[in-house]
DNA sequence: GGCAGCTTGTTGTGTGTGAAATGAAAGGTG
DNA sequence: CACCTTTCATTTCACACACAACAAGCTGCC
């Protein structure tokens, strides 16, 4: 009994590692639908998504409401401008901002996207059976318990 | 009403994209503890957690049950190494394996370190109060539905 | 025994990422 | 109005990642 752990530790029962795991299993569950359609990554999409609640939106916008920092949104920007689903104009009164909008292009991917996220949430519904806005609800309340923590908001 | 969505997509209400902020933010909440503490990155504290449980481990074992792919596991032991955490030995049976171990300074790491993981285990299950079992439960149902979409086990 | 084929682990390669630095524009103060 | 500070977006740099190629070792079949 030399190097025998006197009260070993399961990684498999470690909420965060189950958390990490479970997210990019669902992640990856939905992202080959856009992936190999669309040729977009996750960031993209994210900020595509955020489009269709609200045109023209600036960097700083999507940066503060998507989880995502400035340099990610930034370069995701730049790609969709590349792809054609996204154009990219400095707003007039302050021209620091740079306003994002879907092209028509981006408006049709996001057309097509949608239903599909639908499906797949629901299908993820199905699994969790009653259950689900219970879940739902714990998920949010987890998050909001740690926003502070994670709060490094020092832009 | 030019460009106004029919409906709506929310990002924030999508289930895959809270998934995904909640697991960042839980385990960003717990790698402070060991990141400032003991240099080391989420990839090292898994396999470190994992060779607590079992020591003179496999990279090709970890790399089975900790959700890492292969080249991550190598770079991760290798940084461990040098950081006097582990050592790699040789399998004289099998030479193409190489066995992890823990080092003093790894066990006397993980010692540490298993407190604080249960602490921040029990400030997880505190805010999810007497939903604690059934969260867990409706996460490890969600993931093991998934785990065969993702199941791209070709090695 | 020798060669084909598999397994294991490491290394390359192109890409993405996050932190800090930079550039560019607006606001505030004397 | 000049100067300084703040804000926004991009770029730079160092590093991590995923996928693929690779070298090394084992296994089995003839």
């Amino acid at each position: 009994m030399k190097g025998a752990p006197v009260s070993a530790f399961k990684l498999d029962d470690f909420l965060p590692y189950q958390l990490t795991v479970l997210s990019s299993r669902v992640s990856a569950g939905f992202s080959k639908h856009y992936r190999n359609a669309y040729g977009i990554s996750v960031s993209e999409w994210r900020v595509v998504a955020h489009l269709s609640q609200a045109d023209s939106v600036s960097v700083r916008e999507i940066h503060a409401r998507v989880d995502m920092d400035k340099p990610k949104v930034s370069r995701a920007a730049s790609r969709l401008e590349a792809a054609g689903y996204v154009t990219k104009t400095i707003n007039p009164q302050d021209r620091r901002l740079v306003e994002l909008s879907l092209t028509p292009k981006g408006r049709d991917m996001i057309a097509a996207l949608t239903p599909i996220a639908r499906d797949y949430e629901a299908q993820l519904s199905a699994v969790l059976g009653e259950a689900d806005q219970a879940f739902r609800d714990r998920v949010a309340a987890l998050s909001a318990a740690l926003e502070d923590e994670t709060d490094l908001d020092r832009d």
